[in-house]
DNA sequence: AATTAAATAGTAATTATTCTTGTTGACTTT
DNA sequence: AAAGTCAACAAGAATAATTACTATTTAATT
């Protein structure tokens, strides 16, 4: 559930993972991290580096996408690859899934413990062994559906 | 269900679709469909065209790309954007989901009526109203499972 | 301070997809 | 049947997201 990680916590979290991962935590990489973690938009990579170039101007896009692989790799940030859009990013830790809106595109977290332990179909051994689920909701924002029925 | 529809029907069915639509049934659309029809590995656009190079040799892959998203605007076909995957297309016109291995990418039909008929979470009402669901389940299929138990 | 290896910046390359433009071909009107 | 019309097509160019290359910088270690 919505058990937010107070973001001093992430921080920490990451610097664990990254030394037992044997790579250095990087004033980009950081920086990168907190940016993602405090933004709760779903960021593109491209974005990321936006909101950076004020306090990190030479940072490189390539930097972005590297370490934000990296860091998917690591488990510490998700990649998201939802329907006719770029990839974005995620540094959301708990257990969730996402809304997506046809009209405006935002997208939001989303929690549904109860479809999390729904038990798989029989037919399910007919096919493989599932490792995880990814659940997508489209439909039409609040906000826009405010807008449309004006 | 898997209540597969003859081909030949669906064949009809995109005549009149076509028909309503006012666009024409051109050799080149006939053959695209009729090829994603009888393919049940969700091919991308890349793949159908080189499964079509030996009967149509000037098709272009622009027409291709074309036709499929024609089609998936007609909701005669649809488009699928998986996780780290360019686009893939699908002419299942029954209701369902997708599994997909994570180690030979394959793609695979599944159905799921409980979970099509579950209800949503309240919190959902906080958010906007859902459209439609998209669901991937990933993991390893039975192949890549047996020879990864060899 | 020197050494070393990892990481970065800047730029080039790649790749999937879409766009542009001139041509084709099916259908209609004469 | 010839001419006209227009959607659809083929070919190649363009675009845009992402990744690769390489020289330079940084940070940890000696
Ligand atoms: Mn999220
Ligand atoms: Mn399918
Ligand atoms: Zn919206
Ligand atoms: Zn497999």
């Amino acid at each position: 559930m919505k058990t937010k990680l107070p973001n001093q916590k992430q921080i920490e979290h990451l610097k664990d993972i990254c030394n037992k991962a044997g790579i250095k935590l990087t004033h980009q990489r950081l920086a990168i991290f907190r940016e993602l973690m405090i933004s709760h938009d779903h960021p593109s990579a491209e974005i990321i580096h936006k909101r950076l170039e004020k306090s990190l101007p030479t940072l490189a896009i390539d930097t972005v996408y590297r370490t934000l692989s990296t860091f998917n790799e690591l488990g510490i940030v998700k990649k998201l690859h939802l329907k006719n859009e770029r990839t974005l990013f995620d540094a959301n830790p708990d257990q969730h899934h996402h809304f997506i809106c046809t009209r405006c595109k935002a997208v939001k977290d989303l929690y549904w413990e109860d479809f999390d332990k729904s038990t798989l179909p029989e037919s399910i051994h007919n096919i493989g062994h599932i490792q995880f689920r990814h659940l997508e909701l489209h439909g039409l924002c609040n906000r826009c559906l405010k807008e449309s029925n004006l």
